[in-house]
DNA sequence: ATCAGAGTCTTGTTTTACAGGACAATAGGT
DNA sequence: ACCTATTGTCCTGTAAAACAAGACTCTGAT
C-alpha cells in the first residue's frame, strides 16, 4: 500500500486532470455547459478550454448540444456498459435480484462504494407498483444514510470507516438522518453482528431499506443488495422477514460469484 | 467482435487526448488493462502512463482491479446516467417503448447515431421471451446493418450519408449484410419514401428488425425506435403490421418531444 | 445597426509534462 | 531458497508541449 505516511500529492492540476474535470462539471441540474463556463471553472483562458473541449468532442465523450454548449456524448454510455461488465456483478446478480423483487414486490438495488460515495450498479423492479422508488443505474447515494451504505461500511476496518465518515460531509436529509460519526460507528458494529441493516426514513422520509452484503471469492464485501420500500407499506414486524430474504439473495449471489471467480 | 483500430495516427495527440485514449482501450474482451500495456499503446514511457493512470483513478474514472491492472470506475456509470438524461429522450420514450414491447412481445430499442456508430440508448423488453435479443444500453451497432442504423442514415443529407458509409469500414456480418455503398444509398432512398425500415438477418442471421425515426421539435431525426425479433417468429406478411406499430410509437414519442422542447 | 456571447485559429513565450532510471513489492518458475 | 518478470511509485534535468492573449467569424437579441 502506502510506502510512507507522507503522500506528497502532486500538483492536482495537470493537463489531463483539467480535461477530466470538465466531465465532472455535469450534474443533474447542469446537463449542458458552455466553453466560457468551462474556462472560468478551470481557471484557464478560453482558448485553452476550447482545446480541451475539442479533444473531448473528438473522442465523443462530449457532443455539441443543439442551441450551443456541450453535453455528454454517447461514448460515455458505451464505456458505462463495459464498466458494468467489469465488476462481474450484474450478470450474476440480476436474476437473483429480479426473483427477490418479484417475491417482495418492491424495488431491489445492487450498490457498490467508491470512496465517499455509494453508486447504484443495478436495479430490479417489481412489475406495477403504484409508487416508484426511482434509483437508476449510476445514481449516487450518501455514505451516512440508507441501508446499503451502512452495509458497505460495516465490513471494512473500523478505522477506515471512521476516516471516511469524518472526511465526508454528512448531510442531514431528514430528521432521522444520522450525522454523528460515533453514533454511526456503533450502528456499524450492530450491523456487523446482525449481518444486515435496516433503515427507516434516514435518506428519504417515506422510504425504508433493508440491505445485506455480497462477498467475493476472498470473502471481501464488494457490494450490497438492498430492498427499498415505501415505509408505510412495511410494518416493523415484517422487517425480519425482509432481512431474511435479502440475506438469502445476497448469499446466493456471493456463492455464484465465488463459483465464477474460482 | 471487431478489434479496435490498430495503432495509427500519432498526429494530434495532446496530453488530454492521451489520457482520454486510455479510456478507449477498454473493450468487451479487454476489461482490465495494465500500466505497461497503456504505456505501450500510447507510445510513452511507463512513468508517464502511470501519471495519467493516477489522474484517472483520482477522479474515479478508473479503479485498481483486484489482482493488478486497472478497470473502469464507478464515475463512468455516474456520468452515463447524466448522459442519458441529457438527450431528453429516455424519460419521454420509455413508457411508449414499454407499451410497444408488451404489445408485440418483442424487444424494443431506442438508438442514436454518433459519427460512424449507432448506440443503444434505451431498451424495453417483453416479459418472458424464451429467446433474448440482448442489446443493452451502451451497446454499439454498425452503420451498415440493422434496421435502426438505416433509419438514422436515411434522413441526413445524401452526401453526408455517403461520406459516412465510405469512411466507415463496412464489415460483413452475415451473407445478407450489405457492404456496397451504392446499394445502401438506394436502400436509404427507399426507406425515406416508406417512412420506416425492415431488415432481415443482415446483422445477425436469426434476427429481423423494423425501425422508424423519432424527430425533435425542429423535425430533425434525432433517434430511432426499433423492434428486434427472432426472424423465424415474424413472417413477411406480418412486417407491415409491425412497421405500422413502430411508426405509431415513434410518432408518439416525437410529439411528446416537441411538446417538451417547445 | 449594434451588441454580446459562442466558437475557432494563430503566435511567441515559458511553463509543464516528458523520458529515463532507481526502487520496492509481488508472483511464478526452477 | 533462488532468480526473473511483472506491477506500481518516485525523482530529476531537459526540451517539447501547452499556455494566454488577442484577432476573427457567426450567431441571435435588442
Amino acid at each position: 500500500m502506502s510506502g510512507t505516511a507522507s503522500t506528497s500529492y502532486r500538483e492536482r492540476n495537470s493537463t489531463a486532470d483539467r480535461a477530466l474535470d470538465i466531465l465532472l462539471m455535469f450534474t443533474d441540474t447542469h446537463l449542458v455547459v458552455s466553453g466560457t463556463a468551462v474556462a472560468e471553472r478551470l481557471g484557464v483562458a478560453r482558448s485553452t478550454a476550447y482545446r480541451y473541449l475539442q479533444s473531448l468532442v473528438n473522442s465523443r465523450f462530449l457532443e455539441e448540444a443543439p442551441g450551443g454548449g456541450f453535453r455528454l456524448g454517447l461514448r460515455v454510455m458505451e464505456i458505462a456498459r463495459l464498466a458494468r461488465r467489469s465488476y462481474g456483478l450484474s450478470e450474476v446478480a440480476l436474476p437473483a435480484m429480479t426473483t427477490l423483487a418479484e417475491d417482495v414486490r418492491e424495488t431491489v438495488l445492487l450498490t457498490r462504494r467508491t470512496g465517499e460515495l455509494v453508486v447504484c450498479v443495478d436495479r430490479a423492479e417489481a412489475g406495477t407498483g403504484a409508487v416508484r422508488i426511482s434509483y437508476e443505474r449510476g445514481s449516487t447515494l450518501p455514505l451516512n444514510a440508507g441501508a446499503a451504505a451502512l452495509v458497505l461500511l460495516a465490513w471494512i476496518p473500523d478505522e477506515d470507516a471512521r476516516r471516511l465518515l469524518e472526511s465526508a460531509d454528512l448531510r442531514r436529509f431528514t430528521p432521522a438522518t444520522l450525522t454523528d460519526v460515533d453514533t454511526l460507528m456503533q450502528r456499524l458494529a450492530h450491523i456487523r453482528r446482525a449481518g444486515y441493516s435496516v433503515t427507516r426514513g434516514e435518506l428519504d422520509a417515506d422510504v425504508m431499506g433493508v440491505a445485506a452484503p455480497v462477498r467475493d471469492e476472498k470473502q471481501q464485501v464488494v457490494a450490497a443488495v438492498s430492498i427499498a420500500a415505501l415505509a408505510s407499506r412495511v410494518f416493523p414486524e415484517a422487517e425480519a422477514e425482509l432481512a431474511r430474504k435479502v440475506q438469502e439473495t445476497a448469499r446466493e449471489i456471493s456463492e455464484r460469484l465465488t463459483a465464477v471467480g474460482g
